[in-house]
DNA sequence: TTAATCAGGTTGTCAGACAGCCTGCGGGCG
DNA sequence: CGCCCGCAGGCTGTCTGACAACCTGATTAA
């Protein structure tokens, strides 16, 4: 029976958690639907899991793929195994990793949620960068401004280069405040926004008389840092990306749930 | 030759990333190895990883326990692989999750500007939570500060119970912030640096003049979110967190790399 | 020279096996 | 009757071998 079709024999009989309709990898979609049941309040902390083996079975693959998918599990510590006995629902302070779920892209209110997140650190972020901010820090934000100035003019493309620019200078403030962890945790919220948002960001950016806005909120930003005064920097970072955020999240095409 | 022991014959050999001790799962200590090869430089974005068949003959280990660990490396968006073609290191911007790595505790500036990552997003969830407080809100916040200013007197167990109610208090403010990412993300980044600094924490709240300094910094921002005064809130929170994780960063005994 | 073909390598999945561990049950002993 | 021991069954962790689908690069044919 190896190598048989992936989309098994039995699928069509209901399944405990969700059924998998092939597209992504088999670990891929027994992952999402062990997350959806926990979401869904099918599994609790503590719970046990049903057996790999029991769940190879309901799922119609084999075991290797559930326990790939479990391995991802417990590498996020939302699952602890104990050989001989089983793997278990770990408590919600037992994560190790924090991501993202696509839910985030659904409902306006979550992806606000989301922004609100990340403003907090790049506030904080802003500010720390004004007090180590270098002469070239600032030529380098000054460039993404001018950057942003000139993308105003270019009708084609301009939206694009605007929002690639506003992506490029929060970067580079997390850079320059020197956090590692405050960069990896902007630039992977960001990307993320980015991948799935793009379209409705550009055509937002579309609309000129915003991004001119923007960019002035973000000239008064960059000014605070360059004059190294945290405060100021802290209060011009929160006005711009706290309206950013209501920006995107009006503009986009999401549940008003 | 099916569950011989797991260090096999020929593991004295060199082993390009890094060597099995057995302890902990095999995948475990595999995926320990290439991001250890990743953050060392020896292997870089865009790079191909050696197939899993040579994965497994040089780490000595079966090609199962290997694809667990790229599973995992590919769930948190490290690594990404074609069929066919082989598995590559992805860009710093694909990744998906954020995940804090050990070494963060090692070091004394690791730990700081960890906890400056996550005071910015407590201090914008003290703003929020100013603003959305209920009357019940209010009075587990009141609670909390209480269970705070009895274990000062309590000699015996004292300092745990104002390390675990400090803690509390944080987790309240973002639960009432009403946002359950930012939620997440500070129970997450909370409980490994409980896990791991627990000792040193207590040891540090065991000065009572300390303590008491630190409660009062604490009723001040209670008293700011129960006027519901968001900037207050955001300043007093400032305050008490960035000195918290001053004290806790001057005290923990890490290198002072 | 260019196009078709093929061989080898690679990932994704399947199946079956066994060691070591743990739980719970039942029988024997005090 | 109660307690303890031992055993059977189930579970995870790991190993092995196999095959389908796929891609790449080289070889061959037109």
């Amino acid at each position: 029976m190896a190598g048989q079709p992936a989309t098994p024999s039995g699928q069509d009989r209901l399944l405990k958690f969700k059924s998998l309709e092939r597209g992504p990898s088999l670990p891929q979609e027994i992952v999402a639907s062990l997350t959806g049941a926990l979401l869904a309040g099918e599994l609790r902390p503590g719970d046990r899991l049903p057996s790999e083996q029991a769940l190879a079975t309901e799922f119609g693959v084999a075991r290797t793929v559930v326990r790939e998918a479990i391995s991802q599990l417990k590498y996020d510590g939302i699952v602890q195994s104990r050989v001989g006995v089983g793997a278990f629902i770990a408590q919600p302070q037992e994560r190790t990793a924090f991501r993202i779920s696509p839910a985030c892209f659904k409902k306006r209110k979550e992806l606000l949620k989301l922004l609100r997140l990340r403003n907090g650190v790049v506030i904080e972020a802003a500010a720390d960068a004004a007090l180590a901010r270098s002469n070239r820090d600032i030529a380098r934000m000054e460039a993404i401004l001018k950057e942003m100035r000139e993308a105003i003019g270019d009708r084609e493309h301009g939206a694009e280069r605007h929002f690639e620019a506003e992506r490029q200078l929060i970067h580079v403030i997390a850079k320059v405040a020197d956090n590692e962890h405050a960069l990896n945790f902007v630039v992977m919220i960001d990307s993320q926004i980015a991948e799935k948002l793009r379209s409705v960001a550009v055509k937002n950016t579309k609309a000129t008389e915003l991004a001119a806005a923007a960019i002035e909120e973000q000239v008064r930003l960059v000014e605070a840092i360059k004059r190294g005064d945290p405060v100021a920097a802290r209060e011009k970072a929160r006005k711009h990306y706290d309206n950013a955020a209501q920006r995107l999240a009006d503009r986009a095409d999401l549940a008003d749930v």
